[in-house]
DNA sequence: AGCACGCCGACT
DNA sequence: GTCGGCGTGCTC
């Protein structure tokens, strides 16, 4: 072979030397990656070969069966693959090479991903491509790209001659000065620690301006949570910086994007037109050639957990593509991780510290003298008021009171719907959806009960199902029910112009509709609304700068969730949710947050009076050691669905046993096993939904590079033993699972 | 995942 | 006699 391709090399015509197994023409041997499924047993990457070089890291059509599909070159020049193999290999069909190859670094966050997520490479590369790009041919393509470049385009995108000066900037606090410049002395990544209000946009901003001054390639890539709740932060970019880099330089890069629109933002991305790109979790897969900082904008947001799919955290991924590109890294949030607060704790005696470097803001923009322009928080005992309070008579007036003055208030109800359960006074028949471990939930809006976790949803009986009695009975209250509760309570009270008291709802049913959210939002913004009731989408992302009131109507049920994260979350959204009050300084102070409880003693409760994240962090991270669980140790899940509870435990504990067995025979893996705890195999925290009963089984151990190595072991054993379980529908590895 | 091939019921 | 149900099996 190689003397056929040197030979060809220098011009001559060599088929003569060609023995018969060796097909003509070919002389470069590819790894490739191709859309091949998680469950599948195709290796990870298949051969082909080429009659001319490819470069690592193009993009390539190649025949796949009956198909032919886009890959991506992992490996060019790779060993010839064994001799009975051979006789398959089929040549690529084309070479995109209009573009770029994928660099070499995003190659490795590719494959990083793919192996510590436990999935196939091919699954986790094209799914960071833009779908779109796989139906392009090469002429296609090159279109495509002439298109974007074409003098008009370029015209517009680029800023006019003399450009009008542009605003001038913000001055800085003296903490915001601070934490940039501790950022720009050294690399690394940073944890911003900014109270609600103390300025981080403008930190990353002007990180930001930074990197891209200092490079004329360098690129910023900023995540954000969801992109539809925070159009605030994408709208600060690009005031910023269209004005110094053009219209395309700013680019937003997320799932609702049309298809067409994420091809384009993709190649802006891969070819370096973009600068900045701000996107979601999905974002920190995108190809940038000159990644210079990485922001990570509210990065304990449970949304950067992708939970479908390869189950990545976009927010660690983002921290290891950091360090991959060289690349700085700003985690930023007034409630960080107990994960990502552990691991920026400060060096101590017999402690090294953590590997980021922690930088606080706690102070809000304008605060005056030496107060933080923080909202009281008001614990209202719900044990003291009449059984069925949706909402406390002092709070209430206090809600009355603000109205009445023009202010606006918030109300917090992380249920959606009228009532969670329909039940019978009579026999006991009560909305339990049939096919989930979960109720039929009462909509008041449409006479429906709809099951929130299957597509279950039917009219409203008039009587009971069970025994015909016209007498039905609710249980509980969501946020149709409080919207209406509210309205009735508040309708004498008048406005400061006379007005009648507007109430406005916002939750995933009053938002279905295109633009829903975005007029309901912008009538909040206009002070068209005094009252706006939700779930826990309020309280994310948006500025409301008139309103001077909170509360939290019944959030205990995240104390005593059995999932170990949720006191960390109800802290957080609580904490965003105190934030949301008096973002102006001057009213700041004379805001109110609201909690109702039965646990007004609850140490979550009293930190959050103090206003205090330290204190919750130390005594939540305290607990954490003691109970054995993240960040001290580290735990992935096997879940598996089947029709019968029993079957999907079966295939658990038999594949428990099958790797115990099989890793304790091999003397390298068996040195592991005392190393990781094979939990029993149980139901899930919801053991039915539609239909399909769901168990896991938990692993759990202190080195993660252990668990690494069982999981990667475990994974050809799992596929046999699949054939063996004919009874299960689907199973799944979830590495480093947000709840257990 | 696609997209085959492959072996058993109601129709032009 | 065919059209087609989706059960197993492969993809360099």
């Amino acid at each position: 072979m190689a003397r056929h391709c040197q030979i060809k090399h220098l011009g001559f015509e060599l088929n003569v030397i060609q023995s018969p197994d060796t097909p003509p023409g070919a002389c470069h041997w590819l790894s490739i990656v191709v859309p091949t499924p998680a469950h599948s047993n195709v290796a990870q990457t298949l051969s082909y070969r080429s009659d001319r070089p490819v470069p690592a890291g193009a993009l390539v059509r190649v025949p796949l069966g009956r198909r032919e599909v886009l890959g991506v070159v992992w490996q060019n020049d790779a060993p010839a693959p064994v001799a009975d193999l051979l006789p398959h290999i089929r040549p690529v069909a084309a070479v995109l090479d209009a573009l770029a190859p994928l660099s070499a670094e995003w190659r490795k966050l590719i494959d990083f991903t793919a192996r510590y997520y436990q999935r196939a490479l091919g699954e986790v590369a094209l799914a960071a491509l833009p779908p779109q790009l796989r139906g392009l041919s090469q002429a296609q393509l090159a279109r495509r790209l002439n298109r974007k470049t074409t003098p008009a385009a370029k015209a517009s995108a680029l800023p006019a001659d003399g450009a009008a000066p542009s605003p001038p900037l913000p001055v800085l606090t003296e903490e915001q000065a601070r934490a940039l410049r501790a950022m720009a002395r050294e690399a690394g990544t940073f944890l911003l620690h900014g109270a609600t209000g103390s300025g981080k946009t403008e930190v990353y901003l002007r990180a930001s301006a930074d990197a891209l001054a200092q490079n004329p390639q360098a690129q910023v890539l900023v995540l954000t949570p969801e992109i539809n709740l925070t159009p605030q932060l994408l709208a600060r970019f690009e005031a910023r910086f269209v004005p110094l880099y053009g219209a395309e330089a700013v680019i937003a890069m997320h799932s609702a994007l049309t298809p067409a629109q994420r091809l384009n933002s993709w190649l802006a991305a891969h070819t370096g037109r973009a600068r900045i790109v701000l996107g979601t979790r999905m974002a920190v897969l995108a190809s940038m050639p000159a990644l210079a900082l990485i922001v990570v904008d509210e990065e304990h947001d449970p949304s950067y957990k992708q939970q479908e799919g390869a189950r990545y955290s976009a927010r660690d991924l983002a921290v290891l593509r950091g360090h991959l590109a060289g690349a700085k890294v700003i985690l930023g949030s007034a409630t960080p991780s107990l994960e990502s607060w552990h691991q920026s704790r400060p060096a101590a005696d017999g402690d090294s510290g953590g590997r980021y470097r922690r930088l606080g803001m706690p102070r809000r923009v304008g605060a005056a003298g030496d107060g933080t322009g923080w909202p009281r928080v008001h614990c209202v005992d719900m044990n003291l008021q009449p059984r069925g309070t949706l909402i406390a008579a002092p709070l209430l007036d206090a809600i009355a009171q603000r109205v009445a003055r023009g202010q606006q208030c918030l109300l917090l109800l992380n249920r959606r719907g009228y009532a969670p359960v329909l039940q019978c006074t009579d026999c006991g028949w009560n909305s339990a959806c049939p096919h989930c471990s979960a109720f039929q939930v009462f909509h008041k809006a449409d006479r429906t009960l709809r099951c929130h976790h299957c597509a279950l949803s039917q009219p409203v009986p008039r009587a009971c199902p069970e025994c015909g009695n016209t007498d039905l009975g609710m249980l509980g209250q969501g946020t149709e029910q409080l919207e209406e509760h509210i309205v009735r309570l508040l309708g004498d009270i008048t406005r400061s112009d006379g007005g009648a008291a507007r109430v406005a709802r916002i939750d995933a049913d009053a938002t279905r509709a295109q633009g829903a959210l975005q007029s309901r939002m912008a009538a909040m913004h206009a002070g068209e609304v005094d009252v706006l009731v939700g779930t826990q989408m309020i309280a994310k992302g948006h500025d409301f700068r008139r309103v001077t009131l909170v509360a939290a109507i019944n959030p205990d049920n995240a104390l005593f969730s059995s999932d170990f994260r949720a006191p960390e979350r109800l802290f957080a959204l609580l904490m965003q949710a105190a934030g949301r009050a008096g973002r102006d300084a001057a009213l700041g102070a004379a805001s109110e947050m609201w909690v109702q409880t039965r646990q007004s003693a609850h140490p979550l409760l009293l930190a959050l009076r103090a206003h205090d994240f330290d204190g919750f962090a130390r005594h939540a991270l305290a607990e954490r050691q003691q109970a054995g669980l993240p960040p001290f140790v580290h735990l992935a899940l096997l879940r598996a669905e089947a029709r019968t509870q029993e079957a999907a435990q079966d295939f658990l504990r038999a594949a428990s046993d099958t790797a115990r067995a099989q890793l304790a025979e091999d003397a390298e893996t068996a040195r592991l096993l005392p190393r990781v705890t094979f939990y029993p195999a149980v139901p899930m925290a919801m053991p039915r939904v539609a239909g399909m009963e769901r168990a896991q089984m938990l692993l759990e151990s202190p080195s993660r590079a252990a668990l690494q190595r069982v999981l990667a072991a475990w994974q050809p054993i799992l596929h046999a033993l699949r054939a063996q379980h004919r009874g299960i529908a689907r199973w799944a590895v979830d590495v480093d699972p947000l709840a257990v």
